[in-house]
RNA sequence: CGGGGCGUAGCUCAGCCCGGUAGAGCGCUGCGUUUGGGACGCAGAAGUCGUCGGUUCAAAUCCGGCCGCCCCGACCA
């Protein structure tokens, strides 16, 4: 096997006077991050469209070692790789309803016999599908199956570089459990599993409880990797350990210390249609306020659309996904004034008080009931009720927690500050149970003889996203700086001079260093000394050895790590084993990062 | 889908306001000099100015439609 390896590696074009890709000294203005400005200026990805990339050689090594280290991860928890079509007949999403639940993200064609197609933004339907072919007994469970393949979601806005693309690689796995318990085991291990493979990609990856969404289910984690250039927003606590997308985050909802009950009063308000003009008005902090935000939601074809009248105290803001969930509609947007209006409210001076209940849907947040004497408003042009209470002044349909945390909103374990930052997902695990096998009737007969849907987890993990978060995380002003397991080489051979010496040294270590197995990228363009060493800064490799006529006479070639001022004279003689140490060296302090991880027996309890 | 910006040589951009021979730097090709942190000289190639239409004697430039790309928001395994 390691024969083998030598000579593909042998084989490999690996000389940069004859590589595929070229190195930018300005990056296109239309890339934006870090990771994108820098991938695209070493030469490893080209945007082909708005969401669409070509991988060049560079990328295209790395994302494979990406893969690499997924594959063995999967291996490791029992995982069996296979591959499954990114075109699909639409018949199985329709069974599985998702046909049309999913709108116009769905890449949807036809065949020339016009029969509709879609185009896989993930796999759960056609895994459903061998179910129902392959899995008949109890026996045969529990299972895991995986693919790397890819996916095409059209996002109506692709940005951020790799971060959000329209076409891209995942892995996604699968288990499959005849029961809930089986479906936690399996789960637990991807839970660990994908915590080593952060530390394995040299990224802190945070597991944060998340919304299921459009894949069904009740428990999810996202795993991510914190930084400004994420798109989702996180509410984590270091010390309880407590981390949540602000989607599904909870809080502790302290109410103002109470006061005696105070009489409902009307008063005159004019011109106090905010919350902070009304609170400075009345000389009350916002804590004191109650806020109404109105929507319109949709709750299918069924039935028809209605006006939804939230309300939270009035220093907060409105989760709508908690809000869509408290009120079962499919969907949430802001209320256009005449649809306020034609309801019978007041924008600017809402009250819940004589809500035409046939027209609105009202909610409050939970902690509204707990506080005392708000100030409301009247329904009507600039007037306020001031020592409101619920229950005494006005109800709700539904109280339930509506309010969207914050930066400093009370941890829900302890009560001391929740931190908000942004996100990367980078992978997720959700916990599906019947929602597929059930609707598409993939069941397997228990030790009972009785038919049981089959019980599915399905977790994913983006192949480029995790590369770009990588690029993000190891760049610099020179350009980026890989970690060894990720790097599309280990180490950057630059020849200097054209002297026949230097050369032909160069081109023998070249050829050693291959022949022992090491992945070396060589630079034996013509090209000045400043240009080679600014390109190997670029591209990320994280060793360097540099021969020239100057290290020569020093006695051999100059090695270090990319950009370090501590370079060693190495003999000819012992370069390959030298610079051969030094990789395994680093893989072990990379891997050293796996013995005190994240497991899911070590995560707090949440709420 | 709403708001904003952009589209001129392979890349970064100027020219547009105020209509009249299409430019610079980098890159590329050839020759020579140079070789430890993006060298220099000489010579050269390279753009139907996104696209369609309108105004005009004349449009990169003014007007309109469309397309594409970027950013913010909405949306979103």
């Amino acid at each position: 096997m390691r024969r083998i390896l030598t000579v593909l590696n042998y084989l490999t074009n690996m000389r940069l006077s004859k590589f595929f890709g070229q190195t930018l000294r300005e990056a296109p203005t239309e890339s934006d991050s870090a990771s994108s400005q820098m991938l695209v200026r070493a030469g490893y990805i080209r945007q082909l469209a708005a969401g669409l990339y070509s991988y060049l050689p560079l990328a295209h090594r790395s994302l494979r070692k990406i893969e690499q280290i997924l594959r063995e991860e999967m291996d490791a928890i029992n995982g069996q790789e296979m591959c499954m079509p990114v075109v699909h007949p639409a018949e199985v999403w329709q069974e599985s309803g998702r046909w049309y639940e999913i709108g116009d993200e769905m890449g949807r064609l036809q065949d020339r016999r016009g029969r509709d197609l879609v185009l896989a933004m993930t796999h759960e339907e056609v895994v459903t599908t061998l179910c129902k072919s392959e899995i008949r007994s109890y026996r045969q469970l529990p299972q895991m199956v995986y693919h790397m393949q890819t996916k095409f979601r059209d996002e109506p806005r692709a940005r951020g570089g790799l971060i959000r693309v329209r076409e891209f690689v995942m892995k996604d796995s699968y288990t499959l459990d005849a029961n809930f318990d089986g479906l936690q085991t399996q789960y637990e291990a991807h839970y660990d599993a994908y915590h080593r493979i952060g530390a394995r990609l040299g990224l802190k990856l945070v597991a944060v409880q998340s919304d299921p969404g459009m894949m069904g289910g009740k428990i999810a984690h996202e795993f991510m990797y914190i930084s400004p250039i994420g798109e989702d927003s996180l509410a984590i606590c270091e010390e309880t350990g407590y981390a949540s997308n602000l989607d599904v985050a909870t809080f502790r909802k302290n109410p103002e210390p109470a006061d005696t009950p105070a009489p409902l009063k009307r008063v005159h308000t004019p011109g106090q249609s905010t919350i902070d003009k009304v609170a400075t008005f009345c000389g009350v902090s916002t804590r004191r306020t109650g806020k109404m935000v109105f929507f319109m939601g949709d709750f299918g074809a069924e039935a028809p659309p209605k006006l939804i009248a939230a309300c939270v105290r009035g220093d907060m803001e409105i989760n709508e996904l908690q809000l869509r969930y408290a009120v079962k509609a499919q969907a949430l947007r802001p209320a256009e004034a005449e649809e306020i209006a034609a309801a019978g409210c007041v924008p600017g001076y809402a009250s819940l008080r004589d809500l035409d209940r046939t027209k609105v849907i009202s909610v409050v947040d939970d902690l509204i009931p707990k506080s005392m004497n708000l100030v409301v408003g009247a329904n009507e042009h600039d007037w306020h009720f001031i020592g409101a209470n619920y229950g005494r002044d006005f109800t709700a349909d539904i109280v339930a927690p509506i309010a969207l945390a914050y930066n400093g909103a009370p941890d829900p374990i302890d009560g001391k500050p929740l931190r908000v930052v942004r996100g990367v997902e980078v992978g997720n695990i959700f916990q599906l149970g019947t929602r597929y096998s059930g609707s598409m009737g993939a069941s397997y007969t228990d030790e009972t003889g009785v038919e049981r849907p089959i019980v599915m987890g399905s977790y994913g993990i983006g192949v480029g996203r995790a590369l770009a978060c990588v690029a993000e995380e190891y760049s610099d002003d020179y350009g980026m700086d890989l970690p060894i397991s990720v790097a599309p080489y280990h180490v950057v051979l630059v020849s200097l001079g054209r002297s026949g010496e230097v050369k032909e040294k160069a081109e023998a270590l070249y050829h050693a260093l291959l022949t022992a197995g090491v992945e070396v990228l060589y630079d034996d363009r013509e090209v000045s000394p400043g240009i080679k060493f600014a390109d190997a800064d670029l591209r990320g490799m994280p060793l360097r050895c540099t021969v020239s006529s100057r290290s020569l006479s020093r006695g051999g070639v100059e090695f270090g790590r990319r950009r370090s001022k501590n370079l060693v004279i190495i003999p000819l003689e012992d370069a390959v084993e030298r610079i051969q140490e030094n990789i395994t060296d680093s893989f072990e302090a990379l891997h050293k990062r796996l013995k005190d991880l994240p497991t899911w027996a070590s995560r707090p309890a949440t709420i």
